[in-house]
DNA sequence: TAGATTGTTAATCGATTAACAATC
DNA sequence: TAGATTGTTAATCGATTAACAATC
């Protein structure tokens, strides 16, 4: 059996963004180099080609990356070649927004249900997601390969909790929570008043040298490793 | 002058991490150990006391951190002393979403002004906020600290345009677009389809081995270099 | 052929972490 | 004193990047 090379966790948030790029290209161009992708993403030419290489060779010498086969090597190597269901659990202010974001369904991702516990929500079209009482995740999370938490902090561990035992493995958690989770379930955190202190300091220091970054958004990430 | 030790950019964001930690950790303790915290955030306890060393010493030996104290030096040490003001650009279902979201003003900040240029929305009031036209940028951005862009992603570029020239300094971007910015802004950028890009790929490892993380959210975290 | 650009090596850099002396 | 835990060193690990041979 043949190992999958495993691609370290920095290059694989940079090859989503190399995606994004390629796609809003578009097809004008048969080529672009490990130059133009650099420059477009503001990543280094030689990491570009580094975290390229993780996919096999593909480019050609003095000529580049032929744009339509790059993405969809990149597309295939993410797990991104088929159409994915993605559960938000929290009808509230923000999970009714992302349940109304056309983001998700424009690179791949169907919101496929929309839950909360609150009466007076259940059953209620939200953005054309009928909500759905949590009490019935399990008919329907076979179907679900990622659920997103958009929950008050002070339910989104027992909500994790009933997202895992429904076999539900990979977690987006918008929730102020440091969620507790079995090792097989994947979790990310995007904690919006933490990505505004981080922007805090670096802004003080910022208006002394002069930087800016992002992600890992979220990647710069805080870890999470399950319990 | 004295030159102000330099924090790590990954211990930052840990740092922003322990915070939290401590702040719904009350006062019921008088101190915890590296351990501890460690053990609450999933982060390696030698690490942790790495990170704090960055603050100065502060602990006690066979004592650990006295609690209240060390809330204040990650406080200070991040700049987050003051009641920091934010600017919402964009009053869509994401930007009303923020405006409504009460995590932010649980942790010190303030949203001091909801911006857009929809004649339906200026003037209406979502959250406790009346939306202003982004017009009249320049007259409250003074007193701007952080602003948050919830555009769609066509206009993005020319808000964070609008943002630097009336002196803004900090961005965070929701926009799924990677933002030209003059070297002394500091942006994040916050994709919520990268971010499911990103999980779905260590969701299909992870059914493989089993691992788990987070931020970076963000840490992990794109680069994002002023131009 | 000359020019361009990949793929990869190897040097460098920075971050993680085990280990332990210091010390409460 | 004995036990606990910090603060820091030094080893290790992994990620970045300059450099360049390979080759289109």
């Amino acid at each position: 059996m043949v190992t999958p090379p495993s691609i370290p966790r920095a290059t694989v948030a940079r090859l989503a963004l190399y995606l994004h790029y390629l796609s809003e290209l578009g097809d004008v161009r048969p080529s672009v180099s490990s130059e133009d992708i650099g420059a477009a993403t503001n990543v280094n030419a030689a990491k570009v080609r580094k975290d390229l290489s993780y996919l096999g060779p593909g480019g050609t010498r003095g000529v580049g990356y032929a744009v339509a086969p790059l993405r969809r090597r990149i597309t295939r190597a993410l797990g991104l070649t088929k159409d994915l269901s993605v559960a938000i659990v929290g009808a509230g202010n923000l999970g009714s927004a992302l349940a109304r974001y056309p983001g998700f369904s424009q690179r791949g991702f169907t919101v496929a249900a929309l839950f909360d516990i609150d009466p007076a929500k259940v059953g209620r079209r939200i953005g054309g997601h009928r909500v759905s009482h949590l009490d019935d995740l399990d008919a329907i999370a076979a179907s679900i390969f990622v659920a997103i938490i958009a929950t008050p902090a002070d339910v989104a561990q027992s909500v994790a909790d009933r997202l895992a035992a429904a076999g539900v493995g990979a977690i987006l958690n918008f929730a102020p929570t440091l969620l507790k989770t079995a090792r097989n379930v994947v979790v990310r955190n995007v904690d919006l008043s933490t990505e505004l202190q981080i922007l805090t300091y670096h802004a003080a220091q910022g208006s002394k040298s002069g930087v800016a970054e992002n992600l890992g958004s979220a990647e710069d990430k805080q870890p999470q490793v399950g319990s």
